[in-house]
DNA sequence: CTTTGCGCTTCATTATTTGCAGCGCTACTG
DNA sequence: CAGTAGCGCTGCAAATAATGAAGCGCAAAG
């Protein structure tokens, strides 16, 4: 959109770090794209960028400027779908990042189903861990996030939220697999494997320990959910995962079982999109069908 | 602001109803402001107006781009005023639509307590029914809108809420000054002043009317609660308004009496503003100010 | 101490926007 | 029922604004 160039200029510099690199970027001149900036800034009525030797960054009210043109961009992006409804063609692109555990059985189903009668919607699913997935909706580049202990819940609308306790997974026949329910301690005798403390289940395991004698001794620390799944049928390891990421009753080599709840609070698990934003159609529908979809979890 | 030009100039003309006023209104021809608007309705790719054969008008996708159009050039407001905040200057300016009761003690007294703290920040206060307050936030002509008895509460955030009973206003000395609560019909065997259907107070007068078998017979239906205070001195008339709206026990010749709970509602004040809306940090911070106040009531 | 990369400015050039005039159309008007 | 007024739209020349090429001064990097 034609209104919107100098904004995005400003967004593309603000991302450049540099006036020069950014006009490469947009197919400019550096001397075009440095008087728009100039002009902007003297109709705006301050600085946007603080002019360093090597560049240019943004100053605080280009930041607020810049959170006022993703807004506003994206705010455009609605509109142009609502429009696009409107003519009746069901459209659009719905942005989601979620954590790990949602990726391989929840999203991937829930996705499917939404677009058996929406065939014109496409998504793009990002894995992000929870600190992540706020920067992709401060930014908007994702419409939703939905992600285990969320950690600055007041920046965000959340759509829905729901508790899951944390399992443990286990070869088949290890010993522990025998039990219901796992103590926590009992699991730490076992070499574990746990994620690294960006991700959600590892901030709990933290909080759980911190209230214990015994202390986290990992074995491995990995980013991937999968690699721990094959790692724990060698090792006699424990790993920890919640259930929406587990194909609980349908897989013949892994054990899965609850921790008690007395030893490690249940994961939250939140769905969420940016404060006071209204979301693209497709998002605001999808968001609906997931919001339904947890609650029946 | 220059990128805004071209949907500032939409806007003129979905006000004025044609190209040609709306060009004479915004000192252009009206040549240059058709082929903007079509310019803009090709790389938008929709048409954003019908034509008619006495002009042009808003079609569905239009209403869809007006609105953002008002919300993007209000929060570009809102970012201007941020950053003015940034530079250490105290300024802004607070708009709000209230309810005519308001108007007399409460928003003065507020206002000036806001002022003494914040010199810099101007108001506008518009008095409004009801449904004129509401059309006025959607409008983002008034960031505030402090009403009795909202109609739409879906399509706003609200701030604060409280309720209040009605009170019947008298002569000092009138037959029903004695008791200290009062029956809705005792009242309505005296003259009463209403206020017509688009108050408050008057939707609440006609619910409890409902119920009865006594019916309204207004002696006078008046807009003006002023007009009202001051007729009743003389006819032994009754009429009513929310304690907010009067100088309870400060006031030597009228008598304010509660009527009933049984017999009528209290009323809902609220205090809303658009919903999903970032206001100004004035008007944030005013409606703050505003909510305290409510809840110390 | 040279080099590199930066923001910024000047000036001629190129796009883009504007105003003027006029066309065709439709709904009022006498 | 012709006349007229008001409308959206378009061609063309003039005015205005944005652009690119080149170069200046500056400060950090090598």
């Amino acid at each position: 959109m034609k209104h919107l160039q100098t904004l995005l200029l400003i967004q593309a510099v603000a991302q450049a770090g540099s006036i020069r690199k950014a006009a490469e970027d947009m197919n400019i001149t550096s001397s075009a794209l440095n008087r728009r900036i100039q002009g902007f800034e003297a109709e705006f009525g301050a600085p946007v960028f603080e002019r360093l030797p090597r560049g240019v960054r943004l100053n605080p009210a280009g930041e607020l400027l810049i959170q006022h043109i993703r807004a506003q961009s994206s705010d455009l992006e609605r509109v142009r779908a609502q429009v696009a409804d409107l003519s009746g063609v069901r459209r659009g692109r719905v942005s989601i990042s979620c954590s790990q555990a949602i990726q391989p059985y929840f999203m991937p189903s829930k996705i499917a189903e939404y677009r058996r009668e929406h065939p014109g919607v496409t998504f793009s699913v990002n894995v992000r861990d929870r600190d992540a997935a706020e920067m992709e909706l401060r930014s908007y580049n994702s419409d939703l996030a939905l992600v285990f202990e969320p950690r600055h819940l007041a920046e965000f609308d959340v759509i829905m939220s729901i508790t899951q306790p944390v399992y443990a997974v286990m070869e088949r026949n290890h010993p522990l697999a025998a039990k219901d329910e796992l103590r926590l301690r009992d699991c730490l005798a076992y070499p574990h494997v746990v994620p690294p403390p960006a991700i959600g289940i590892r901030y709990l395991l933290d909080l759980a320990v911190g209230r214990m004698s015994q202390k986290l001794a990992p074995t491995i620390e990995a980013e991937s959910f999968e690699f721990m799944r094959h790692y724990v049928q060698n090792d006699q390891a424990i790993g920890f995962q919640f259930p929406i990421g587990l194909n609980v009753g349908r897989d013949d080599r892994l054990a899965f079982k609850p921790l008690s709840v007395r030893d490690i609070a249940p994961g939250n698990l939140s769905l969420l999109q940016m404060k006071g934003r209204t979301l693209p159609v497709a998002s605001a529908r999808f968001a609906n069908q997931l919001a339904l979809a947890l609650a029946d979890l």
